[in-house]
DNA sequence: CTCTATGCAAAAACTTTGCAGGGAT
DNA sequence: ATCCCTGCAAAGTTTTTGCATAGAG
């Protein structure tokens, strides 16, 4: 999987800045927020932002707001969903397969909101 | 189900404006954001969002990012999941069961994005 | 040349914080 | 008397917009 590969077809210019954004989220094993993205990106927050824009619209790629109210992004290589831990903040991909009919709609994400294992030991333990 | 018993035992003194925000969200079908709510409230924005902030801490509601960008609040009635349509930007509540086991995680709510019928057909009339 | 992409600065949208006054126990 | 709650104004955070310039085809 490479960026030329996901852009074909989509009428997206290849310019530097978007080989940096595609090529990062495509390296990532998870998503990643515009704090985490903005240190390794040579551009402005505007030119950032706006290829986002661009991107969600073609979807190649998706974002979903997590528990610190940031939006995270990623290219979704392979199906999956996402859990936030609403202690921890932390977010994790989950791959099994969630399935469900929801007959006539198109699903293109699904996020579950919870405790984490982690947390929950941490919270049993100081409540018990 | 009232806005007494479901403070029982929170630590949550039942004042005007608490009192006013839960019987509108207990009223409500729908998740409501602020901006659906404030008409309806004589309080200042300050007020909401840190009684907003109390009640999350005491789990008695819950609230998501809609594909507006704004947060939505709601007391969970019965357990059920969202449906948000990324192109009509509508919220649905899906009551049906989503069943799979992520063991060790506590689940609280499960956010589904993608495209709603509707707006699928739209789509295949326009583009086909 | 024309169309698209970018940087910079300013604005916008939503939420939070500081502070001082009011109310309840 | 203390503690919690509230309003108002100001600040904070993330994202978007306007405008002028730069770059690609």
């Amino acid at each position: 999987m490479n960026i030329a590969s996901i852009t074909n077809n989509k009428n997206i210019n290849l310019t530097t800045a978007r080989k940096a954004i595609l090529n990062i989220l495509l390296d990532s094993k998870k998503p990643l927020s515009y704090e985490d993205l903005k240190d390794s990106l040579d551009m402005d927050k505007a030119t950032f932002y706006r290829n986002i824009i661009k991107f969600e619209e073609a979807n190649i790629i998706s974002s979903f707001e997590s528990n610190d109210k940031k939006r995270y992004f990623e290219i979704q290589k392979t199906k999956h969903s996402h859990f936030i831990c609403t202690s921890c903040s932390q977010i994790e991909c989950i791959h099994e397969n969630l399935n469900f009919n929801l007959t006539g709609y198109r699903i293109d994400n699904i996020l579950i909101k919870g405790i984490c294992p982690d947390c929950l030991l941490k919270k049993e333990k100081n409540y018990d």
